[in-house]
DNA sequence: CAGAAATTGGTAATCGATTACCACACTCCC
DNA sequence: GGGAGTGTGGTAATCGATTACCAATTTCTG
């Protein structure tokens, strides 16, 4: 390590003015330094240093971003599609976790505001708790949010239509049949386990569909299952399950069967992200599909419009989703009440 | 943006250095001094900027690391303990996705290397086509391969220990009565493919079962999928079937049991990785479970260990997995032939 | 051919934090 | 009171790439 601009300029017989604009080609060089400074650089072996340039153009080409876990599998599919849409335009991904954890993600915020990224990317994991960290962090430098967003929407978000998404499930359902339906969340810390209850809510009503009170627990297969055995036990089953996420729904079908309740025959289940194994769990899931590759475009396409200097409203995009039907829900065509 | 120490030491009334001192403890200052500092940058909201300490101290504090793919659950699972492993010791990670593609994973190994990691944590994506590039990094930075590695060896690995993981898988299906044997893994392009087909091979002998020819495809679900089409169309059914990772075997039962076979009281099914999903498709998958959590704590260790200035013989860790039973394997007590 | 214009090379400043080195002030002791 | 010793603050160099500015050379024009 250590080749340096100041060694392929001496190798060359050059300054290291010459030799920078013979690499770079900002400007004109004869084509003797040009060539002489190109086999320098090739025969040295050398490698600009990033960090000193980083340093000098105050830009490091390097892009922030903070998920509440690596190992959600939703999270998981929006890093990557960041990751694809950075390669683009050359930049890197500086990836963090906050586990969960505000106070956690407050540090790693600070760590990469200190590492001078050129930009932030963050799904906040508590709608309150994440809020001084994520707007302060706004002030400094862009920042988009993706699925999550903090109350307050000081700051552009990118994410999907939770109205739409839940809209499409209940009007599926509710084609399949469905008189009482359920919904099956997690507890409302973040802002997609409430907007995608109000979505259901609003859905229900709108489809006139009846409903029981929701479950809301966690984002988890566990969860799904312990909701399974709260309803083998309860004595009214609903027609079909809404969930917030593929995990619960996954869970749910399971404890269901296992209780001896067929899927789709007496109950439909309908998940939510269709990310990871959803196609692939036994019966594929019917599920909403979360528009990832769409949202990471977006979300990065946005953080370049972002000026910190002169602050604009804060802007939302709503993607709308797609429901993909398989095999947990009742198809329309078996229509007629339970 | 933009608060230097020069602006808190301007605050402060003392020069650079004094105002340095005070905020590092690197060196005594008065009391008065260390306070008016203290004030200074706390008012002034200071925040070192890191990559001028980089720049100065030839160290950035990151790690870069490059696996294949983001979405395959298994390299997930690396990537959030190998993080979760840095934030221990207040360093970051750099992530890329080399795409499966030996051009990909080099120009990003190019880009790390530009940016100054501290080290490299890398599962190579193709055995002969990433020799060049990761020695040649090897050479220039601390390198760890994880799970994967290029042929040769010049350069340290963490992995699992595929003899025991194969043997362990091998011996289980035997003891459940299994006399034929097949292995169902991924052409032989990269490590893992060879060493658990030669394990496997190794295994067989030894436990005295028979085997049929492996079929080599993808690590996928699909070529699970399709391998399950080929047995059923064949005349003989084996009475076991090893696959090289989880996702092959999901896509196999789920196959073998369309298909009108049982699973496991006609034929075994064993996976590889017990990561994402295994534990809860449909049945619960026999896996081998790989000590993931082990492997990047090793790898981060090895990373502090190596000096590239005085070069030592590579280092190779294989750490002994853990056999997982649940359903897809027929339990010893049933012991018997077919 | 003189002088203007254009082109290209070099020197040194810049980005921000750290620290080697020097200088100053104060204490202590004989 | 003066010399040694200790503690503290300041100045400037350093890390490496880029580029503003200046100087030198070449080219062009009347």
């Amino acid at each position: 390590m250590g080749v340096t601009i100041h060694d392929v300029a001496r190798a060359a017989g050059v300054s290291v003015a010459s030799a920078s604009r013979a690499l770079s080609g900002r400007r004109k060089v004869t084509p003797d330094v040009a060539e002489r400074v190109a086999r320098a650089a090739a025969e040295l072996g050398y490698q600009p240093n990033a960090v000193a340039k980083a340093l000098r153009d105050q830009t490091t080409g390097t892009i922030g971003m903070i998920v509440p876990g690596i190992g959600n599998p939703f999270f998981t599919t929006i890093v990557e599609a960041v990751e694809h849409q950075l390669q683009e335009t050359g930049r890197d991904l500086l990836l963090c976790a906050s586990q969960y954890r505000p106070d956690i993600e407050a540090r790693r915020l600070e760590t990469l505001l200190a590492r001078r990224v050129d930009g932030l990317i963050i799904s906040p994991c508590d709608i309150e708790g994440s809020v001084p960290a994520v707007l302060n962090a706004a002030r400094r430098v862009p920042l988009v949010q993706v699925d999550r967003y903090i109350e307050g929407g000081g700051a552009d978000w990118v994410g999907v239509d939770d109205d739409s998404a839940l809209a499409q499930a209940v009007d599926h359902v509710a084609e399949g049949g469905a008189r009482l339906v359920v919904f099956v969340g997690s507890r409302l810390m973040n802002s997609s386990a409430r907007s995608r209850l109000s979505g259901f809510e609003r859905a229900a009503t709108r489809a006139g569909v009846a409903t029981m009170p929701p479950f809301l627990g966690e984002f988890t297969l566990e969860w799904g299952v312990e909701v399974g055995r709260l309803l083998l036990d309860a004595d009214t089953m609903p027609d079909a399950v809404i969930c917030g996420n593929d995990q619960i729904a996954v869970g749910l079908v399971r404890a269901l069967r296992t209780g001896g309740v067929r899927v789709p025959e007496e109950v439909s289940v309908v998940g939510f992200d269709d990310v990871g194994h959803a196609a692939m769990c036994d019966p594929p899931l019917t599920t909403v599909r979360q528009p990832v590759e769409e949202m990471a475009a977006e979300a990065v396409r946005l953080l370049g419009l972002v000026r910190v200097s002169d602050p604009r409203p804060a802007q939302r995009v709503a993607i709308a989703p797609r429901l993909v039907v398989r095999e947990t829900s009742r198809p329309v065509a078996a229509g007629g009440g339970k």
